[in-house]
DNA sequence: GCCGTTTTCGGCCCGACTGTTTTCAGTCG
């Protein structure tokens, strides 16, 4: 078994004992467990083996031995007879927001519902809200939250999809008789969430490739086998958790490739555009060819069929007919802004909040990472659960900065701050601290219940707070797992722009947020944006690259992120900024002073 | 389940919020 698969099952009996009423602690080392085994180093087979397993923290006798025995042979009776003893849809029910191991246990035990479906039905009948610990509201939030995860349906997200698609390139390149390889589709155009992966392959020997295609190990089911066109269930553990999606090959000839590579990247709304533009001039587009049968167009590339239909490149983020077609037929498509431009980041925690890493190793990580600044922001202090710093830990972690500063020479630790926008729309520090950051983002983490109207007026009022820089996060949703809190973001975004205030991409893979439709608003608006890792750990610092693809699919060039600008030129807007503030209240300059 | 110069038992992060109750259980982060 492999490091995801073996953390997959040890999450999995932390759930089913959860939903057994095991003691919590019990249940939440499976859980520990599996988030350790998960970001382990090296080769679990060897550490295994060698004994090494005892020295990770939270894994005693008891899991090493479960351990030993799932990597060793794939199963463990345990966890077996654990799945037996509690229904499969229970599981299930457990993703319905709101709903825990204790009112899932409870919903089974006093009306015997099994799964979702039988959830569902035992609400609309009202049985539900007459149970002991539940009521009239808790049973309307649980058909809500059905709702939500069948609109939902089966989509993963795309930091999940994206490694996987890379893993069955390779393993295709591997095979043999494939000249050409790419993921099409809305992984190709980078959507933040997919619903399968279609693959491309150019090849003159298609049958060995489609035989390889329909054998790989993650294959689940055959759905459709043909000479041009499999479509097969993949199952694969990525990040301890078990993904099932659909995936397609498809398989061209060289001289097809470029046309197939364009369809089947889409949107299909895309291609609705570029067909009628290719018919009005007397050609047919489809996934083999452009022009007519006696005088076909002969592309190499998709560069070379869009110049033929008067069009610059359109770069794969931006083909959704979202005026794409327009710009390049005027030749005014954005220069989109890559990884490479970004300089430095805002927004990272460290051990002194909740993240996993000290300060000092963050600033060696983005060292490495050739990172010209990192901005540390750790939580702010009435977020308690997340370990927000006091006043004293801020000045004490200022301190940390300078002296880590005075000796490090590629990067520059700035001072900053994720502070909690309380629910009255203040800021969870007092001016006289907030003076003394670099830059400040306020985030929301509370009260997410809010009215939209409150929620609103809570996030401009704190944008229009004069020490704040940018704002995080700025709905608060987990992809797949959770709307955002209600609000009204145009609102927010012309806020933004009356106060010359910046917006965040928070690039974590499963928030993504703000999503890019907003980013393309916040563009038209005029709206500095900013790509921030929101890194917990080190290698979260590399989650830009999410943010970077958000940032694309919003149009984005690079001088509309802050964060592709030097450290000089950040120095003095953030200088800038602060002076403004400053100057308009002399009294908070003094404290300012005082705080360095 | 794990862990230990409080070391083999008794903690383990815990406070806020919601919706249920009439003092608190469950969920969330």
């Amino acid at each position: 078994m492999t490091k995801e698969e073996v953390a997959a099952a040890l999450d999995e009996i932390g759930t089913l004992l959860e939903l057994k009423g095991e003691n919590p602690f019990r249940c939440n080392a499976y859980h520990q467990a599996a988030r350790m085994i998960q970001q382990l180093e090296g080769d679990l087979h060897e550490l295994v083996a060698s004994g090494k397993l005892a020295e990770v923290r939270g894994i005693g006798e008891a899991l090493q031995e479960k351990i030993a025995t799932l990597v060793t042979t794939g199963r463990l009776s345990f966890l077996d007879e654990l799945r037996a003893s509690v229904p499969a849809g229970m599981v299930q029910m457990l993703r319905i927001p709101g709903l825990g191991p204790k009112k899932v246990k409870a919903l089974y035990e006093q009306l015997h519902v099994r799964d979702i479906g039988e959830l569902k039905a035992a609400c609309e009948r009202g049985e539900v809200a007459r149970l002991k610990g539940f009521g009239d509201k808790t049973q309307a939030k649980i058909l809500e939250g059905i709702e939500f995860l069948q609109r939902q349906g089966q989509r993963v997200r795309l930091d999940q999809a994206l490694p996987l698609a890379e893993e069955l390139m390779e393993q295709l390149r591997r095979g043999g008789h494939v000249q050409q390889i790419a993921v099409c589709g809305s992984v190709r155009r980078r959507r933040e969430t997919v619903h399968d992966l279609d693959i491309l392959v150019c090849s003159e020997a298609p049958q060995p490739v489609m035989d390889r295609f329909v054998r790989l190990p993650q294959v689940q089911q055959v759905l459709a086998q043909g000479p041009t066109r499999s479509s097969v269930v993949l199952v694969q553990h990525i990040q301890g958790e078990k993904i099932t999606l659909q995936a397609d090959l498809r398989i061209v000839t060289p001289s097809q490739y470029p046309y197939a590579l364009l369809y089947f990247t889409g949107s299909k709304e895309h291609n609705i555009r570029l067909r009628q533009r290719a018919l009005s001039r007397g050609w047919t587009l489809n996934e083999y060819m452009m022009g007519t049968e006696s005088q076909p167009i002969l592309a190499k590339t998709e560069e070379e069929i869009y110049a033929a239909l008067g069009l610059a490149y359109i770069p794969p983020e931006l083909r959704e007919d979202t005026g794409e077609i327009e710009a390049a037929e005027r030749g005014e498509l954005p220069v989109l802004v890559e990884e490479s431009d970004l300089r430095g980041v805002f927004h990272c925690h460290t051990t002194a909040s909740d993240g996993r890493a000290t300060l000092e190793e963050m600033a060696l990580a983005a060292e490495r990472l050739g990172l010209e600044y990192l901005g540390i922001a750790d939580h702010s202090q009435s977020l308690t659960v997340a370990g927000g710093l006091s006043p004293q830990a801020v000045r004490d972690q200022w301190q940390q900065i300078d002296r880590l500063n005075a000796r490090l020479h590629k990067v520059r630790l700035l001072k900053g701050t994720e502070v909690d926008i309380l629910d009255d729309g203040s800021l969870d520090y007092p001016d006289e601290l907030l003076a003394g950051f670099d830059y400040v983002v306020a985030s929301v983490h509370t009260h997410f219940q809010m009215s939209r109207e409150a929620m609103t007026a809570r996030v401009c009022k704190a944008l229009a707070h004069p020490a704040v820089t940018m704002l995080g996060h700025p709905t608060g949703r987990l992809l797949l797992k959770r709307d955002g809190y209600k609000i009204d973001l145009e609102a927010v975004l012309r806020t933004a722009a009356q106060y010359g205030k910046m917006i965040e991409i928070n690039a974590q893979p499963q928030r993504l947020d703000l999503d890019w439709l907003h980013v393309k608003q916040a563009r038209a608006l005029g709206v500095p944006l900013v790509i921030n890792p929101d890194a917990h750990a080190l290698p979260e610092l590399e989650y830009v690259r999410y943010g970077v693809m958000v940032a694309r699919r919003g149009w984005l060039e690079r001088r509309q992120v802050f964060n592709t600008r030097s450290l000089p030129e950040v120095l003095e807007e953030l200088q800038r900024r602060k002076q403004a503030w400053l100057s308009a209240s002399p009294a908070r300059k003094k404290s300012a002073h005082r705080s360095h």
